[in-house]
DNA sequence: CTTTCAGCCTGACGGC
DNA sequence: TGCCGTCAGGCTGAAA
C-alpha cells in the first residue's frame, strides 16, 4: 500500500531514466482503474517529450509538451522500468516506451489507481492540503482547523485537507510517538501537543523517504515496491501484540472505517 | 457546515 | 481440496 513516502520513492527511482525523454509508445492493456484511463491517451502522448516529474501529495504528474499525465498508485500500484523484452506480468495494465530505450510498467492488482492525462490542471489536486514536509503544515495549522471539531484525531489528520499524505501507518504510528490516542476529539488536543504530533508526522516521514533510498535500485528490473515494511512499526498491525515502551498488550480499534492500534497505557 | 459510509477491486487468510 | 466470508485501504461522492 504506497504512501507518501513510496511515492516519492517511486519518484526518484524512475526520475533519472525517463525525464527528457520522448515517449515512443504507450500501450493501455486494462484501462479500467479507478477512473477510466484517459480515452485516446495513446495517441495524445505519442512522440511527445517527458518535460519533467514531480509529486503532489501521493500524485505523480508528469508534464508534457502538452499537458500531463497524472497517476495514482492507489492501494496496490507499482511502476518498474524493465527490459522491453521481459515478459509482462499479470496486472500490468500499462508500459510507456521511451526514446532512450526505458520501458516503464503500471502494475495494479486490485486497480485503485489512476492513469490520467488532461490538458490543464488536474481536478483531484484542487482541494488538497499543503505538503507534510513543508513549513506550511505545522502545530498552529492542525490547533487552528481541529477547534470545535468532534471527529477523531487519526481520521482528523488523515484528511487530505488537513494535509497530504498521511495514511494510515504512518498516522498510527506518529500518534504513538506522540502519546495521543487514535480516538481523542481532534478539538480536544493542546496546541503543545499538535506541536508535537506535527513534529512527529514530519519526522515518521521523512525517516521513510531516507529508507526508500535504499531501495532505489530495485526500480530496474526489481519489482518496483519499496520498502516501507523495512521500517519499525510500533503499532501498526500490532494489535495485541506488547507495547514496545510499557509492555501493555496493544488495543485496537476501528476509527473511519479503519483499524486503528494504540497502546491504552502510553496514549491519552 | 461536519461527519459517516458505501463502493471501487483482488489477493491473502482463516474456518469449515 | 476448495468454498465462503472477511479484511486490507485511498479516495470520491452521496447521505445524514
Amino acid at each position: 500500500m504506497p504512501e507518501l513516502p513510496e511515492v516519492e520513492t517511486t519518484l526518484r527511482g524512475i526520475e533519472p531514466y525517463i525525464a527528457g525523454a520522448v515517449i515512443d509508445k504507450l500501450k493501455v492493456y486494462n484501462g479500467s482503474l479507478r477512473w477510466p484511463v484517459t480515452q485516446g491517451i495513446s495517441e495524445i502522448v505519442k512522440g511527445q517529450r517527458l518535460l519533467s516529474l514531480r509529486r503532489r501529495a501521493k500524485y505523480l504528474l508528469l508534464q508534457l509538451e502538452q499537458g500531463s499525465m497524472m497517476i495514482h498508485l492507489g492501494m496496490s500500484g507499482s511502476l518498474r522500468l524493465v527490459d522491453k523484452n521481459t515478459e509482462r506480468r499479470k496486472h500490468d495494465h500499462i508500459e510507456m516506451r521511451m526514446s532512450n530505450g526505458a520501458c516503464l510498467r503500471y502494475h495494479d492488482p486490485r486497480r485503485f489507481g489512476a492513469w490520467l492525462w488532461s490538458e490543464g490542471e488536474h481536478h483531484q489536486l484542487d482541494h488538497l492540503g499543503p505538503e507534510p514536509l513543508t513549513n506550511e503544515f505545522s502545530g498552529e495549522r492542525l490547533y487552528d482547523l481541529s477547534r470545535k471539531r468532534k471527529i477523531a484525531v487519526k481520521p482528523f489528520i488523515m484528511d487530505n485537507k488537513t494535509v497530504v499524505g498521511v495514511g494510515n501507518i504512518y498516522a498510527s504510528e506518529a500518534l504513538f510517538r506522540s502519546g495521543i490516542r487514535p480516538d481523542r476529539e481532534a478539538g480536544r488536543v493542546s496546541l503543545q501537543r499538535y506541536h508535537v504530533l506535527a513534529s512527529n508526522i514530519k519526522d515518521v516521514l521523512q525517516a521513510a523517504i531516507e529508507q526508500g533510498g535504499t531501495t532505489l535500485r530495485d526500480f530496474v528490473n526489481g519489482n518496483g515496491e519499496p520498502g516501507y515494511f523495512q521500517q519499525t512499526l510500533a503499532v501498526y498491525g500490532r494489535g495485541g501484540e506488547p507495547c514496545v515502551a510499557c509492555g501493555k498488550a496493544l488495543s485496537e480499534i476501528r476509527l473511519g472505517q479503519r483499524s486503528s492500534v494504540f497502546c491504552g497505557r502510553c496514549q491519552r
